[in-house]
DNA sequence: GTCTATAATCTGATAGAC
DNA sequence: GTCTATCAGATTATAGAC
């Protein structure tokens, strides 16, 4: 159904300006007329696409909130018939990288949208309060555990090992968020993502092997 | 100099009044109609104070940067009269704990107001990179360095250490940050603050003591 | 320093022709 | 669906009386 569609509509259009602006720019900072001069339209003809300005933000939250639900769906799938690591940061890059890829587009982009607005919009922060930090703990302190029950890592309190590395993961997106704002390349701070990821899991590695 | 000095200039009122709106409603979703009802003045008024709204941005900005200063001057002085430790969670708890009390009253509110504008406002954005990321990293790993010199920790690589302790610490302040709006106890939020760095530090501890 | 009055612009949103 | 025209209100900021 994707095949013969190539041209994006103009609900498409729009809705993919309203993020670029939104991150940039910030909510309250992008106005409806920014908008329509990005998209190439009359201000009265966003209406016809979308209520309201806010009704763009709604639908930015519900396209991430899609893009992880699935993301985390075909992880699920793809656990149980995956390969087998017997080292323990090789599983995790893995895991990681085979996520990431998994995830839209716009996935990155509207989470620097969610940054700017999770203090200032109730459904923003719940939003992030819930899938991008108890789901995602919850989700890695279950990893770990079956890392531990496989010998691939020692014991540790998983509970809040998994929350040092969600906060950790968190702290250190913001500061590549903020050096890519600055010129970075983004292979750069890439490879700081993974040189840091490394360090954590291999500081949890089980000594007796 | 602040003993006769009871009652607050009204440049002051004013500035606090756009710290806590800037803060609850960020720095576009607040207008100077809005600031000066909370201050109980006219809006033209305001500018008898401070030229502009920009200009008030640029003030909690420097009440930051001085405050944060002024906290490691002190902490520098008080590092070689202090008392010695001879255990590391107890050591890190004590310093950290000393450094916050340093910290002038809005230092917390004005960091909310920086989380929610360092990735629009190019000067928040380089405060915070430089700040709260490259100063603190460098600080943090001078003091694991002086803890493993005195054998208080173990060996690691104390850069990339440093580096997961600090974004540890954002992304957790960042979630207690979300959980204060959705109405948790500061208390129950500084007990998990303070469990969480004792859980980082615990966990460089020096096995052969 | 504070006020009233006002300027000049921008805001999100609607009505109605085509 | 897109456009022109328009609205009512909000926005930052200034001028000038007191």
């Amino acid at each position: 159904m994707k095949e013969k569609d190539q041209e994006k509509t103009t609900r498409e259009r729009i809705f993919e300006a309203a993020v670029m602006l939104f991150a940039q720019k910030g909510y309250h900072g992008t106005s409806m007329r920014d908008l329509a001069r990005a998209v190439g339209l009359k201000e009265s003809s966003l209406y016809n696409h979308f209520p309201g300005k806010s009704s763009l933000l709604e639908a930015v939250l519900a396209y991430q909130l899609e893009g992880f639900q699935a993301a985390s769906a075909l992880m699920e799938e793809m656990e149980e018939t995956g390969p087998v690591f017997n080292d323990p940061v090789e599983l995790w890059i893995a895991g990681a990288g085979a996520f990431m890829e998994k995830l839209p587009p716009l996935t990155e982009t509207i989470g620097l949208i969610l940054h700017n607005e999770m203090f200032l919009d109730d459904q923003c922060g719940r939003f992030v309060l819930h899938e991008l930090f108890r789901v995602r703990k919850e989700l890695t302190e279950k990893l770990l555990r079956r890392m531990h029950a496989q010998g691939l890592i020692r014991y540790c309190d998983f509970t809040k090992t998994a929350a040092q590395y969600v906060h950790m993961l968190h702290g250190l997106e913001m500061e590549n968020r903020l050096r890519r704002l600055e010129g970075a390349g983004v292979e750069e701070l890439q490879a700081r993502l993974m040189e840091q990821i490394v360090h954590f899991i291999d500081g949890l590695r089980n000594k007796e092997n």
